[in-house]
RNA sequence: GUGUUCGUAGCUCAGCUGGAUAGAGCAACGGCCUUCUAAGCCGUGGGUCGGGGGUUCGAAUCCCUUCGAGCACACCA
């Protein structure tokens, strides 16, 4: 189905030829003067040096020919040359009723669909999840399902980190404190045991405090380098902590990911290529792409149009050890050879922007995917807290994802309780999805690779453009179809539209039909923000509709069936545009 | 130093492929609950869009310059 503004740019267009104008001057846009009109077209005045007349000369002209027009019940020219223009209400009742028939309330779905793979996430085992996996997980998990649900096909990979320096930091500090264990006995030769000697809680302490050591003590860190190395060239004993590094740590992982509604298809890591680097390395050097440089393997990635220094990319370190570059690289290589993806997409800390230029343009120079497939990074900005520096607990220290997303839930089980009279489970269940849809908001709706600030007091009231918001309107919607149902009235299938009889009801119905444009836009620009913006303001106008309509006690039947069928449609376009946020509405709040 | 992102109301942010009077939310102040959920609605005050120059009929938006801030710059990830 056509968006709105393309099939009032046709027509528009349609005019300006008519009178003899180059159509492509015909393109309306949304008004940015509510108070004047709905829709207007500039294009006169763009045409006017083309055509050497005066704007609005040109713009009266193409009124003249908008008389027979079915879209536009008002057009009329403006000094300098503004074409002003109001909907037909009978035009937007036909669109209404098509878009609440289709599926997708109208989005096209492409012609041929891309294969994509997002990379978000990327949690390291056995560090427990922080504030700053949050962004990570909460835009990830949305530009997977604004994709998704725009027709592509979309795989998610959540590239554990579990694999490198730290992983030897882990075994070091284990070693440190359990220096009997077996699996530091090199002549340790039966299986090793089934039970891990740490427990989830232990590991998440151990990582801080070797990461800790190793910047201060250079004796440790070599230990760290050397745990390191024994692990990747397969010592058994150290292959065997690894392990149970891992089984330990994936569970947890689960289980908090969960938490936040957030789910990946592939659970792969770093280790899962390792395999594969050498190989990798040697062809890049046999091709005559990679070659030493200061004792590392290196691939140049500079261009002549460069204007700014470009470190090489490096692929093997003067140690031979393989890096992050390096295990980007061989998971593209993979998942090209897997998945033959059109497009790869990467969300990670905008920090990383040069690494992940670097990455790409490697991968296109050494031929690892083909030329035509698009890879793109979106760097987000920090989470900061109020103070504007890198949020922080009260007492200074990093804050785990579990204990701010458990205080947010409080904090609303609180309210909830305070304001309604509901039982414990209900309140505690409106709690988390509440929080929930305040945290993801809050996050969403600023522009992913801005800095935001983290205001937890912010979150918690939750007046105005919020996610609670947004849900106390669809639960007053739910609410008010349910009390219908009880009095009797049938939902229909097909809504029966009505003709917007008040300037409430005309701008509630403008906005649902912004809803097409609105996702391919949010989906072209991977911007999940957009999709906030439109459902804070199609919220906006329901409650100003609903402030001055009575909806069942409107006594015009017909008047009454068009109601419904526009709550119906508001309910379900704000629904779709949640869960493509990652958050969910309850029935009652 | 090089590159990069950014600077819009007291605070947090939209708007940026150029259009008319720069918008929200919070905070402040004032209204609206015997009537479909007041987590809502209506209203008031608040701005040299960092500064300067340019392109244009028209600039928060494009270009140049300048000031200020953040971030990144081969053997960490």
């Amino acid at each position: 189905m056509k968006k709105l503004l393309d099939l009032l740019s046709e027509e528009m267009g349609q005019a300006f030829a008519a009178a003899g104008y180059d159509s492509n001057l015909g393109r309306v846009t949304i008004s940015n003067r509510p108070d004047l009109c709905e829709y207007q077209c500039n294009g006169a005045m763009a045409g006017a040096k083309q055509y050497k007349k005066a704007p609005i000369m040109i713009a009266n002209e193409v009124v003249a020919q908008l008389a027979e027009s079915k879209a536009f019940k008002e057009a009329v020219a403006v000094p300098p040359g503004f074409l002003n223009l109001k909907l037909s209400e009978e035009y937007l009742r036909q669109f209404l009723t098509d878009m609440a028939k289709d599926e997708k309330f109208g989005l096209e779905m492409p012609k041929k669909p891309k294969k994509v793979i997002i990379d978000y996430g990327g949690p390291n085992v056995a560090k427990p999840l922080h504030v700053g996996h949050l962004r990570s997980a909460i835009i990830g998990e949305s530009i997977k399902r604004i994709v998704r649900y725009a027709g592509h096909d979309i795989i998610v990979d959540i590239h554990l980190g579990d694999w490198g320096l730290q992983m030897g930091l882990i075994i070091t500090e284990l070693q440190e404190r359990q220096p009997d264990l077996v699996y530091f006995d090199e002549n340790y030769e039966v299986e090793y045991p089934a039970e891990a000697p740490f427990t989830i809680t232990e590991l998440g302490e151990i990582y801080p405090t070797a990461s800790a050591k190793s910047k201060e003590d250079e004796d440790y860190k070599q230990r760290a380098l050397d745990a390191t190395f024994k692990l990747q060239s397969g010592v058994r004993g150290h292959r065997a902590l690894w392990k149970h590094i891992i089984n330990i740590s994936i569970p947890d992982l689960k289980k908090n990911y969960a938490n936040l509604n957030v789910d990946f298809e592939l659970w792969k890591g770093e280790s899962d290529v390792h395999d594969v680097i050498p190989g990798m390395a040697e062809q890049m050097k046999a091709e005559g792409y990679a070659y030493v440089s200061e004792g590392a393997l290196v691939v140049d990635v500079k261009e002549e149009s460069d204007t700014k220094e470009l470190p090489p990319c490096m692929i093997l370190k003067s140690d031979g050890a393989a890096l992050y570059t390096t295990t980007d690289l061989a998971t593209i290589m993979e998942r090209v050879k897997d998945y033959d993806p059109d497009l790869m997409i990467y969300l990670t800390d905008k920090r990383q922007a040069l690494h992940f230029e670097q990455v790409f343009r490697c991968a296109r120079k050494t031929k690892l995917v083909k030329p035509q497939t698009e890879m793109i990074h979106i760097g987000f900005g920090t989470m900061n807290g109020k103070d504007g520096k890198p949020f922080k607990t009260r007492e200074g220290g990093v804050m785990r994802l579990e204990t701010l997303i458990q205080d947010i839930n409080d904090e609303m089980y609180r309210k909830i309780t305070d304001n309604r009279d509901v039982s414990e489970e209900e309140a505690r269940q409106t709690a988390g999805i509440v929080a929930l849809s305040a945290i993801k908001y809050g996050d969403l709706s600023n522009q992913a690779s801005k800095d935001y600030i983290f205001d937890i007091d912010k979150f918690t009231s939750f007046e105005g453009d919020t996610g609670p918001y947004i849900l106390y309107t669809i639960v007053r919607i739910k609410s008010i179809l349910n009390k219908y149902k009880e009095q009797g009235g049938v939902i229909a299938e097909d809504g029966a539209f009505g003709l917007a009889s008040s300037d409430y009801e005309k701008t509630l119905m403008l906005e649902l039909a912004k809803f097409n444009a609105m996702l391919e836009t949010a989906c072209e620009e991977t911007a999940p923000h957009k999709v906030c913006a439109y459902i804070y303001d199609l919220a906006n106008a329901f409650n100003k509709f609903y402030h001055e309509t009575k909806i069942l006690a409107e006594e015009d039947e017909t008047k009454k069936q068009g109601y419904i069928a526009l709550l119906v449609l508001t309910r379900d376009v704000l629904e779709t545009c949640i869960d493509l946020l990652g958050f969910s509405a309850p029935e009652r709040m």
